[in-house]
DNA sequence: TGAAATGCTGAAAACGTTCCCGGTAAGGTT
DNA sequence: AACCTTACCGGGAACGTTTTCAGCATTTCA
């Protein structure tokens, strides 16, 4: 089932059918009727290798992640997915070992050559402009934006919240309650910029709030992995340091974290508060609820491909969208203990 | 960057080089190096759409699945993806609202043509064998078989748990931890054939040991949803029916249940057991860390791909993998109080 | 009414492969 | 020495589209 069999069934040629199926103008209506009818009935449907040949542009667009072990990727890559199958597009998705970079995602393009456009997933991103003139079709970053490098802003889009204010706020809030001895809890800076950036933010806060930083207050994990994280609060209990806050920079390293006091024997929030940043929907049911600054990730995810489609279809430039968290509160923030 | 433009390149012919890069004998191996060579001096990779076009035999793989809001989908979909990739296909990820059936996923097949072959992922499937052979390539399901319907057994792969064994083994352990009353969360029968197995599995456990059912411990929920699972079991117990565990068919469903219990003033396992199947990566950090039957969700996944692969490469026919669940003892179970 | 413009359609080239088929050269057999 | 096989290679058709171009029919304008 052809597009020639569909033409020689309602006695028009190939090239009007074709014209039919691309709604061109120049086809009388009534042939069009005649073509569509015959489209229905044959149940034909074109080919889409063929069609993608002889224009030279696929429908693909690549997106690529650094794992999808983080729910909060995983969310990410739900919604992007829908989004981009009810524009008409396919998803190619790319997942990256953690220590690679975009040398990947670059053959990954050349390999797939007909890739549209990419979408580029949480992780780091301090890549040169030099590094990435490799890709010549758009990208958009989703998750985070490019804070090293020399990396243009015009060369890219990128969806993302402010990771230093947002972090900011965290702080704050903790220190509205009363908080003076705050830890945190990030991963490694080799994985992800956005801990770096987070941390950042902390480091800011603490010092407008007239707090000191603190080193040994500092936990990094390797990864995301909630392992990593139980540990380092673990080994920071046992420290004998004195603490009576923690910020995680992500939920998955929070709950972890709740769970390391938990064992402890401390008490959340009565001997120490946790809050956290991204806003699974699992963190609403953890015992306690985690307070949290909700990312909104639908919002992110759609918007992103939105943008890389304007992009591909040439309506639309680069972009730096800064979305707004949103505080749930949650049962993991309380006042200090007066001791 | 055309094959043509490595035949000149090299001073063969572009069948030649086709034949080199297919791994084809026939060609001399000084002139298969030289092509080779050429191929990577050129920095040439071959057009997929030319390729599939010519060979009406694309590299795409269908993987349909409903939502990824379960991260236990998720978790499945990674490591799909990831083998998919390796072996050299292509993934095309396609979810389904939950309502919608294997229409859509014949609909997409029809579409994108050139699948290979398609994996089915979670939810329900009771399709009979007639609506099932619009499929007309071979098909996987993973995480699920073939109960209901009339569908022939050589007809499709699978790859599962047990289900009906593996809720038995649940209610075993809570059983054999001195509970009687033994309440069940499942998900609506609707959308899944899997709890509507494992709750068979559980009225098989009761019946076994002795004990009646009792309608009044049977919470259904609406899909996965962790809210619909909260209040379900907010209004088991302000129902004020007598219970001393339950056991939820998924971890986020009992993830959610802890935290109603908890929050109704009930401790975990104190007043209440807990116990689910699933296993995810999270439920080792609640509080308490959750007992739960951990499905091998990598090994699932890795083998449905293999089998998949086996099946459209002609090696291998159509197989129904068992696979076995491994209790990941938490802190949510134990003895009932002696009231 | 004739010429020019316009609307619509069909023929055919092109996209980059794969693969069949025919051809040449080398080696083996009678 | 003539023939046959074998191993290897190149030519060219085919895959199913899109798109350019030319052509015909119809309208519009002078």
């Amino acid at each position: 089932m052809t597009i020639k069999d569909v033409a020689a069934y309602c006695g028009v040629s190939v090239s009007t059918v074709s014209r039919v199926l691309n709604d061109h103008p120049d086809v009388k209506d009534d042939v069009r009727a005649r073509v569509l009818a015959a489209v229905r009935e044959c149940g034909y449907v074109p080919n889409n290798s063929a069609r993608a040949l002889v224009s030279s542009r696929s429908t693909a667009i690549g997106v690529v992640s650094r794992g999808l072990d983080n729910p909060f990727l995983s969310s990410l890559i739900r919604v992007v997915s829908r989004r981009i199958h009810e524009l008409g597009y396919t998803m190619v998705l790319h997942q990256i070992p953690t220590q690679a970079d975009e040398v990947q995602a670059a053959a990954l393009l050349q390999r797939e050559k007909k890739l549209l456009g990419v979408i580029f997933l949480g992780g780091r991103f301090n890549y040169t402009e030099a590094e990435l003139r490799q890709l010549t079709v758009p990208f958009v970053c989703c998750t985070y934006t490019n804070t090293f490098g020399d990396l243009s802003q015009d060369a890219y889009s990128s969806v993302s919240i402010h990771d230093q204010r947002e972090a900011h706020k965290a702080v704050d809030h903790l220190v509205a309650h009363g908080h003076r001895r705050i830890a945190v809890l990030l991963d490694d800076p080799a994985d992800s910029s956005i801990g770096q950036l987070r941390f950042q933010g902390y480091r800011q806060a603490l010092e407008e709030h007239g707090i000191d930083y603190d080193p040994a207050l500092t936990v990094v994990t390797a990864g995301y992995a909630m392992q990593a994280a139980y540990e380092g609060v673990c080994r920071l209990i046992d420290s004998g340091a004195a603490f009576t806050a923690i910020l995680a920079i992500s939920d998955t390293l929070a709950i972890a974290a709740i769970k390391a006091l938990t064992d402890r024997g401390r008490s959340v929030p009565a001997d120490c508060s946790v809050i956290a940043i991204d806003g699974l929907d699992i963190s609403a049911y953890t015992v306690p609820t985690l307070t949290t600054l909700c990312q909104p990730a639908e919002e992110m995810a759609s918007q992103s491909v939105q943008m890389l489609i304007g992009l591909i279809e040439g309506t639309g430039s680069h972009r730096h969208l800064l979305m707004e968290t949103a505080l749930r509160q949650g049962g993991s923030v309380a006042r200090p203990a007066a001791t």
